[in-house]
Parts: C-alpha cells; sequence; structure tokens
DNA sequence: CCTAAACAACCAACTAGTTGTTTGTTTGGT
DNA sequence: ACCAAACAAACAACTAGTTGGTTGTTTAGG
C-alpha cells in the first residue's frame, strides 16, 4: 500500500475535485488539496503539471463519466431528463464543476467531448423531428438547451437564484420536471 | 472635478462591477480595480470595508437595478420572460455576478431582497392559477422556477455548456424563449 | 538465492512573487 | 485654519511552483 503512483493520483483526483468544486480555479489552494489527499505538493506538479491542469484532468473526468452515465434517447426526451435530473442530484459536484469552468474559462471555451455531444444530441431531434417523431414547434437546439435549463433550474449552482433546498427536497420536483419537457414535447392538443 | 467623494465611490463601483464579474470574488484583484477606478487603493477600505464587503456593494446594486426594470407581470409570463431576456442580454455582468454569488457565497444563502421577490411573484403565480387564469398542471413555485430556468438556458455563465454565441445570434433565440413559456402556460389545446 | 545498482515514488524546506489590508502624510476645497 | 479626500509606502500573510535529497521497490549479475 505504501508507494502506489495509480492510488496517489487517485486520491490527488478526488480531493482535487472537492476542492475545486467547492473554491472554483482562483479560490482552491493547492495545499489543501495535497493535505486532503496526504500527498506531498510536489506530486501535483509531477503528475498533473499545475493548478490548471489538474483542474483540466479533474473536469475531463467528470465529464466522460456523466457522458456515458446518462444515455441519450432522443425518442423519450421527459425520460432523459429526469436520468439526467437523477443523475446531478446524485453527483452534485459535476454541476458545480461544470459552473466554475463555464466561469473561469470564457476563452478556452467549452471542452470538445462537450461541443460534439452536444452537436450530436441536437442532431438526433432534428432527425426524430424530421420522422414525425417530435414537434417542430421549437427548432432541434433549442428544444435540448430548454430541455437542459429546464434539468438544472432547480438545481443549485443555477444562475437562478432558487432557495438552497435539500436534496431530498429537490427530488420531489423531479416529477415537474419531467412534465415541463413532455409540455414541450407535445406540443399541441 | 478632483475631490468629489461620490464620484470616487461610483469610479469604484463601476470598475469593481467589471472585475468582480470577469473573475468572481477569489479571482479578483483589489489592485486592478482601483488601477481602473484610478484611484487609490486605501479608497476601498475607507468607503466600502474591504473586498468582500465592495462585492455585496456591487452585487446590492445590480439586485435592486433589476427588480425595478422589470416588471413582473403573473397574467403575461411569456412577455415578463422575453423582458426578462432582453435585460439580461443587455446586462451581462447581470448572470455572471448572481452565478458568481452563488457558488462564492454558499453560506450567506441568496440575498432577502431576492427571496422576497421569489416569494411574492410565486404567490402571484398561486393566485392566477386559483382565478383560473394560469393552469395548475405546475405549481406556482415550478412554473416560476421553470421559467427563469428557460430564460437564462441560452445566456452564458449557464451551467448548461451551450456554445457561447455572439449578442445578436443569442437574440434570436428571444422568440423561442418566449414560445418555450408559452407551452407550460397553455398547457392542453 | 543473494545483493547491489538503477529506478520510481515521495517528501521537507525553500523561493520568489503576490495579495489584502493598514498607516502616516499630503493635498485641496471652504 | 480646518477637515474630508486622496495617496504613497510598507506590512504581514499567503501562494504556486521548485529543488535536492531520501526511501521504498524492481531488477540484473554472480
Amino acid at each position: 500500500m505504501s508507494r502506489d503512483a495509480e492510488a496517489t493520483k487517485a486520491r490527488l483526483l478526488e480531493a482535487a475535485t472537492d476542492e475545486f468544486a467547492a473554491h472554483g480555479i482562483a479560490g482552491a489552494r493547492v495545499d489543501r488539496i495535497s493535505a486532503v489527499a496526504r500527498v506531498n505538493k510536489s506530486m501535483i506538479y509531477a503528475y498533473f503539471g499545475g493548478k490548471d491542469a489538474l483542474f483540466d484532468a479533474v473536469m475531463n473526468a467528470h465529464v466522460t463519466r456523466l457522458l456515458d452515465s446518462v444515455p441519450f434517447t432522443p425518442a423519450d426526451l421527459p425520460g432523459y431528463a429526469g436520468r439526467l435530473f437523477d443523475y446531478l442530484l446524485a453527483n452534485p459536484h459535476q454541476l458545480r464543476l461544470a459552473t466554475w469552468y463555464r466561469l473561469e474559462r470564457p476563452v478556452t471555451g467549452i471542452p470538445t467531448e462537450v461541443r460534439t455531444s452536444l452537436f450530436d444530441k441536437s442532431a438526433a431531434i432534428a432527425q426524430a423531428q424530421r420522422a414525425g417523431m417530435l414537434p417542430s414547434t421549437l427548432t432541434a437546439e433549442d428544444l435540448l438547451v430548454f430541455l437542459l435549463g429546464l434539468v438544472t433550474a432547480w438545481l443549485p449552482s443555477s444562475p437562478n437564484a432558487v432557495p438552497n433546498i435539500a436534496a431530498d427536497q429537490l427530488a420531489e420536483h423531479r416529477g415537474a420536471v419531467v412534465v415541463a419537457v413532455r409540455l414541450l414535447v407535445h406540443s399541441g392538443p
């Protein structure tokens, strides 16, 4: 158990996740991360390269985990919204990290992984619309973005100053999210 | 023009707004603020008390300005959504400041001013529902939060990793936002 | 099987620069 | 002459990143 590079890297990543999710890039402290991970600070620079690169590593890990944890189902958008809501509720770091990224990385733009993912989802919705399985009241892009907006509306770290309520109380709004998305995709009678 | 306390305070507030909106509380630099405002650094402490208090001053100014710039119309929620969208598009600092606040002030909770504002709006929606002017498919609270989620969905600094597009391109989505809110409040045929 | 060189993992201490905040003094208007 | 407004300079605390050396693990030669 003593000298395990992979285990050390993992401990650093875990501690970094908590630290970055709590304080963002500028607010995070390298010393705190290494202290929590019980690893010498210099290992961060040996394994990841630096503070910013460590944040990128944390971010990438979370993005890939989200993307293949919640499969996209263009034929069942309300169901997708519900599952995405569940995931974000169970992984509260995800949204905070994403929000920090959006605020503190205005230049970099969003990761290519996410970009292509959004592009693919949008294309899938557009195809479903052409097939008549989804209404064309809204464009595919709008529909996707609004779905995300509805899913994140109740969750903390949304820009909307919604009261920060406990996780079990948040869960009560899952049904409403699904209903709202259904209203968007069942437009008309 | 030289010795005007109010003018210096205003210059500091303006510079602080840009700085905090760009970098948040932890990332903001007091030196940059005073440099941009062309005011000695120590005046920040004389007039506001410190970095955090300066952020609060900036935040309060923006909140009150937003609240009495965009009147709430419970009978016309799509219209309200459109006007709110316009305001946030014209004042890009607003959403960034609000998001920084949410992320970096987890303890404080949201300002009471905002809290009561949300409470009042929610109550007004509930009353309109009882009067039969709005459907009761969703609770008043859900309806309000989803409206905010839809309005902010396309805007930058939303947690959703939506491509950062130019302001004039964003404006093209205004119509879609209004339509989406209309779908929520015109449930059924 | 043994041992010593080679290597990887790890650490304590240090550096150079930055940060928010304070203090003592100077200046300008009335 | 008075006092608020403004400033320059200094301070103590903190921060990301580095360095030289130490310790455990692997491996090659006998």
